[in-house]
DNA sequence: TCTATGACTCCGG
DNA sequence: CCCGGAGCCATAG
């Protein structure tokens, strides 16, 4: 039997990562994935963050699209709980989009 | 096993 | 930037 103890799992991965995001910033879906290397699998990391929404530890209303759009806000409680979440922490959010997503992004790379 | 779906992204127009 | 189409890959039925 293997102990599996923060396997370097793909999903393991991306909550890593997800929790790693620093307070009122943001990411993409591709940027966790192309971090990983399997930028190709940007699906996979929502997939994961569905699982992760299971996790109350992973703050998964920080990622979105590369457009910056709260595509998943859908898959949170209430209709506009993410926007609220991202609101709270000082991010601008209009039509389910964030303003100057640019100057909110955070980078996996800038950090780790 | 195969088909369908999806919290995505890239490409061409 | 918007729109339509295609690619990728894991999970569900």
């Amino acid at each position: 039997m293997k102990a599996k103890n923060e396997e370097p799992n793909f999903f393991t991965k991306v909550y890593q990562v997800a929790q790693q995001i620093p307070y009122g910033r943001v990411t993409s879906y591709g940027a966790i994935a192309s971090y990983l290397g399997a930028k190709r699998s940007a699906r996979m990391v929502g997939w994961a963050m569905n699982a992760a929404h299971q996790m109350e530890a992973i703050p998964a209303h920080r990622v979105v699209n590369r457009k910056g759009l709260l595509t998943g806000k859908h898959h949170f409680e209430g209709t506009n709980l993410m926007q609220q979440l991202l609101e709270s922490e000082g991010i601008i959010v209009k039509d389910n989009q964030i303003i100057n997503f640019e100057n909110y992004f955070w980078n996996p790379k800038d950090n780790l």
